[in-house]
DNA sequence: AACTATTTATAAGA
DNA sequence: TTCTTATAAATAGTT
């Protein structure tokens, strides 16, 4: 159709494939647009010319993706990328079952009315087994806790003491060396400051602490009070 | 093109729309191939017919896959499917995760070790408390379900022992006004039948069921032994 | 891009 | 469906 006929195979000169192309590709579309409107198909054309370029015809009301969705339907999912989506969808679905399973479990264990009425007797008692044996694994682990902290707290305690006791002794013995720090009149200045130190932070407090046998600590309560303690014990003695 | 020109609008008749389709079909089919072949472009042609049958036409040497992947690619992996694929996958993540809490959450119940050592104190103690709790309301499943059986069972056994009662009351009467069933000579036909058939059932044996206790029932162990039982009430008075 | 001689597609009928 | 054929539509080569 045309001034002259054509044989059909590639056309080497490249503006005459180009136009070519273009007049072409304006003709089928023409004609999908025909065939969607007289016949009501659906149809999906996307051409790349050799440079790449993208074009694409829809019926209308469509979109390619549906088109597609429908293609691999028809092939019968044999398509990998549809396989692979399967597969997916079947993995979602067993991480689901599982998940429903575990809670189910953990509604058994935790003993939830409606969850217990399809157990039988001898389930419930397996299960109460079970539990006791648990429980009691939770109440080891728990005296193990306990007994650590109670060691840390214990062992700190004894080597606060002992600390004190030296500071004690040292600073007796200042005072009978050098009885002027009694008076704040003269001595070194390194030894008075020192000695100041000592008392701002709490030297007339360690003397009560040292004698206390810390028999009022609470193993199990939390006191979150913003209290100053001598040498901030306290916050390396709480339990949690 | 033909006999008469047509206007571009849906051919009602069906008979006539489906060869329009089939001859149009051919046509641009055609017409894409000649534009592959002479232009070297790429071509996919898909569409469906009004009745869903699939035609397709691919440039020679190409598949569907291949064009629907470049065209993919072009659209810039913004589509539909890829988004879609990608909430999948964080779907899939996000049960995953659920799945290992609730497994932690079962092992911390069950008291593994290994599980127990990123647990503090106080949430040990939490553990405990909802342990016990929950082992609470299971035993009171249980007691509940035993409760269930016994009762059962005992009205079972009330109705058998009266069911039983009237059985020897019955017996004793029909020996009184008819003794001569003890001597095997003589009587109606049916009543002497039904003597038999109440000896051969174990009528004997019913005395002493009746003057038992019932004290020795079981309510804990399965006892699926074979033991033929007199009205086989065994049978239904088994607990699981 | 427009023109137009020709080829091609196809509507209607058989 | 397929064939036929008159006619509409597409388009190759030209301007």
């Amino acid at each position: 159709m045309g001034r002259g006929k054509i044989e059909i195979k590639l056309i080497e000169n490249p503006t005459n494939r180009q136009v070519t192309y273009s007049k072409r590709r304006n003709g089928i579309f023409k004609k999908a647009h025909e065939l969607s409107v007289l016949c009501d198909a659906k149809v999906s054309l996307i051409m790349f010319s050799k440079n790449n370029k993208m074009h694409e015809y829809i019926s209308p009301g469509l979109t390619t993706k549906k088109i597609i969705d429908q293609y691999q339907k028809t092939l019968g999912d044999i398509d990998l990328w549809h396989s692979h989506y399967e597969k997916m969808l079947e993995n979602l679905k067993k991480l689901k079952d599982i998940n429903n399973k575990l809670r189910r479990q953990i509604r058994h264990r935790i003993g939830e009315g409606l969850d217990m009425d399809d157990m039988s007797f001898q389930q419930l008692r397996t299960l109460e087994e079970d539990m006791v044996s648990s429980i009691g694994k939770i109440r080891e682990r728990k005296f193990h806790v306990i007994k650590t902290r109670t060691d840390t707290c214990r062992k700190k305690v004894k080597s606060l003491k002992q600390m004190n006791g030296n500071l004690l002794l040292e600073l007796k013995e200042k005072c009978v060396i050098h009885p002027q720090f009694l008076l704040h009149d003269e001595g070194d200045e390194e030894s008075a400051a020192a000695a100041a130190v000592a008392l701002a932070n709490g030297a007339s407090t360690l003397y009560a602490f040292c004698h206390q046998h810390h028999s009022h600590l609470n193993l199990f309560s939390h006191h979150s009070n913003g209290e100053e303690q001598p040498f901030k014990t306290d916050h390396d003695l709480r339990l949690a």
